[in-house]
DNA sequence: CTCGTAAATAAGAATGATTCCTATTCACTC
DNA sequence: GAGTGAATAGGAATCATTCTTATTTACGAG
């Protein structure tokens, strides 16, 4: 990335690297905790208007909101998730096919244009039982 | 239902009466906008915490926040969601079949208990196009 | 170099959905 | 008709998210 080289994009990108290089679908406060130990005037705000931005442009996914907090993913892949509702937890589920195949369905269905499609099984992880 | 038939339940019911016979996966809100002509000194926090009760009893589920409200759905059957991310419509896609077989197989891989699976499209509906 | 400009940001205020708290109402029994 | 406990209204409190304003940064033109 030649263009974001400058300081002016340090804090875009470590923004963006921390939720690429990382497998818990954080929360914009997450990302914010990880970051502010390096990077001591990054401020929330950012971090929020980063990641809307990410998603507006599909570098990352919004998985919905999980006890009261939006989660995301870097991993703009279809796959399937598990979301524990005792710890909140959120997991790839990598070897399940995701049903990419019933996108045309639905965009017959619906008249609509289809964006994206996200399987999600929520319950309780093997920790929490 | 003998039980619940006195002035003690009348707005618990009419609450899920509503949330029952409609198909617009509505929010607290919608549902205390459409009762409280009916129900004048019905409360906003009497709704919320009645749906949440519901939730939690099973005999309705959640399908997350649109556009930053909580939306539910009357029908627990498992079935397939359409959500507008423009106007924030949500819509039930009935012919499709819902992928209820994945479940033991994400159990399996989560060493996990699955207790809900969400199969949701996300894109544009026909009028927002 | 030094303006001017526009994008990016920090800090904190504002918003708004949801939850919590307290007093009140209701149904029921004795 | 007093006591008990569940359900509620009303409003305050919470807290994730968004908005506002002033500041910083990069960079090109003069």
């Amino acid at each position: 990335m030649e263009v974001n080289r400058t300081k002016h994009f340090r804090k875009r990108d470590a923004i963006l690297s921390c939720i690429k290089g990382t497998q818990v679908h954080p929360s914009a406060d997450w990302v914010y905790a990880q970051l502010k130990p390096q990077i001591p005037d990054l401020s929330i705000g950012t971090v929020y208007r980063n990641l809307a931005l990410f998603k507006e442009q599909g570098d990352i996914i919004s998985l919905g909101t999980v006890q009261g907090v939006e989660r995301f993913d870097g991993n703009t892949e279809p796959h399937v998730h598990f979301i524990c509702t005792t710890c909140g937890r959120v997991d790839d589920l990598p070897k399940m096919e995701a049903p990419q195949v019933l996108c045309s369905e639905a965009a017959c269905q619906t008249g609509g244009q289809i964006e994206c499609c996200q399987l999600t099984f929520t319950g309780r992880c093997s920790q929490c039982l």
